[in-house]
DNA sequence: CATGAATGAGAGTTCATTCAT
DNA sequence: AATGAATGAACTCTCATTCAT
């Protein structure tokens, strides 16, 4: 069943804002570069987004819950921590090398030192967070987890995750320059794989 | 205080250049209003840097420099791979959060995925990673590291600490919202004491 | 009078760069200037014309592909080499003394020996002449010319037209104040008799 | 005998702006690059002329004074108007391919309609085109030449000389093109010649 | 819903000119 | 006489945004 057409115009419009804003980032993404994107008049996306910043925050919030509900679904499939935590490592790292405009456009978000957050985006992230957070909990509670800072661990997952998919074409060429191993050639499960490995040894409880 | 001082100028120029370009990124930051956080004339940028994208450049060559500069001269003083490692952690870590703008350009130029980083700038890139590494390997030979993948592992730091740093404010505002842990009150020394602490446990040789 | 009309804006654009270019020479010539003149926003110059030089291009072509059209026109109804020598003369002076823009415009690219003059402009150009050129051949194959280096007489009339239209005001003032005969009360329809006149004896084979 | 330091300085910035100036014309050319060929500060510029339009008409006057002293200068070794009209065209010709400024920075002064030639510089293009009239009047006199306007045969010379010196390299581009004769070959002297000859014939008095 | 025309603010950059030394 | 630092005004051009149709 077809949508109606302004659904259809809007979806479009979201889905070249998302790889524009991710290649280019927000300042130097224009709207009229996005407007001959979608084969639409530019005026038509203050039409459906009042600006540019309320056609980013769209962006984001679709971003955000997309990855969100793949990393819910895939845990209902898992059965103790350790598989869950495995779970949303290898969802978040296959999605987001699916998406790339996701590691992008949150690496920026998150530099923004000074920046202000708008309050849904907001509670997207910290949302995806907490669900993180909470697999750790329960699994310290269990026993198979210890010593564990949520925070500093999901930087560590989410952080070089976005930061391997971000500098793939950085480190092609600096590994041809300097002959340096800058393990151009793992693809993303390797990595994510890796990840969950030393996740499992730093948090294993050693008493 | 002099009045027609060159150095004094460019100096104050690449200062302000520092924190604007951190705060607000490349392209949304303006000539116009570094010039007159610089109390100079406009003109006065080119006049010393030819354009935006050499101040920039600059820019960036000083802060990598500077830090290069700190870590390995603070490498020296340690004996052992382990040390070594940990020294690198901390002095970056101290150094990133005593100049916070360094997180911030650091995370915005390589989220950049689309962005043609200048050859002299993806030189001192590599060369701090190319230390950081060489540290891995050295221990690795040593038999106090093992299972290695430097790049990842460099990215687990780097990337964990410029998040930490640069997500203060919103982990501060995130916790007073939801109450959820978000090590707000965590200093920069508890942060890295808890990095160091896990990839000692990571790296460990098992055999 | 209607408000947002394309071609109306493209018009006043164009009438008024000829205006502003031949007053001032490219360079010399401001996009804020013309805008003003044109009683538009600047902006929408490059809405029409993508920059200041794809402007000037337009400009030069219209004016050429106008006196070129006109001059053609006219020649279809003479009737021997001579008579449409005369009339390529006289049109290109009454046309030139019409659209002042015209030598003004010419002699300043002519002149400008460092410019490239770019292909489209420098093939109108090239027309006029060769059309000139072919009418000087006629001649001298029906007999009525002899000795002729087209390019030498071509600049021969357009040149000396050109300079007594741009200097009219010149050569006013100089009789003014010296006294010498500048023949600044010529009007252009003697200018041009005198210069076919001329042109005749000169041409006249003499076997 | 080295002149004081002064002269020397200001004779390298005229030298150097004769060859600017042409080139690039008078707003193109800038009074950075002019110090730097003059190997110069550029508050120099500026210590010795007041400002770019001085420096100009001092560049003028120069240029001016020396033409028509080379042409005063080679009269006097005439002995009838003919000789004298064909020494006039010889030595401008030959002086003006020697000195390929000057045809151009002659031709932009004239074509801009508008702009007001200042006194000084207006003196001194008045005095060789007084030059010129006074030899064809003296033949007027002497019966050797008839019908004259020396106004027009003045542009038609100076005007013709002017623009095929300063289109050498368009003629030769367009005759490559289009295959065209252009005259892309003949030498100064040839032109100089041919125009001789014309005037001649067409100055001749036939009653 | 959709379009093309219009706008205003501001971007980076250049440049003639002046000032302090 | 000479220099490098400094300035202000102007320049071309871009862009998010709005208006009229």
């Amino acid at each position: 069943m077809k949508k109606r057409d302004a659904e259809a115009s809007k979806e479009k419009i979201i889905t070249n804002a998302k790889i524009l804003f991710s290649k280019k980032g927000f300042n130097a993404s224009s709207m009229d570069e996005l407007a001959s994107m979608c084969d639409l008049n530019k005026a038509m996306v203050f039409y459906y987004f009042k600006n540019k910043q309320g056609l980013f925050e769209a962006v984001m919030k679709e971003v955000l819950e997309e990855i969100y509900n793949t990393i819910k679904k895939e845990n209902q499939n898992q059965h103790n921590p350790i598989k869950e935590l495995e779970s949303f490592i290898k969802t978040y790292a296959t999605f987001a090398c699916e998406h790339p405009y996701l590691p992008s456009l949150l690496l920026k978000e998150l530099s923004d030192s000074g920046s202000v957050v708008p309050e849904q985006l907001f509670a997207n992230m910290r949302q995806l967070f907490e669900f993180f957070s909470e697999i750790l909990k329960k699994g310290e509670k269990e026993g198979c987890f210890s010593d564990i800072i949520p925070m500093i661990l999901y930087f560590m997952i989410i952080g070089t995750l976005n930061l391997m998919i971000t500098t793939k074409q950085l480190r092609i060429k600096a590994h041809a320059l300097s002959g340096v191993d800058t393990c151009s050639t793992c693809n993303i499960d390797e990595i994510s794989e890796y990840i969950m490995k030393k996740m499992k040894k730093m948090l294993k409880d050693e008493k």
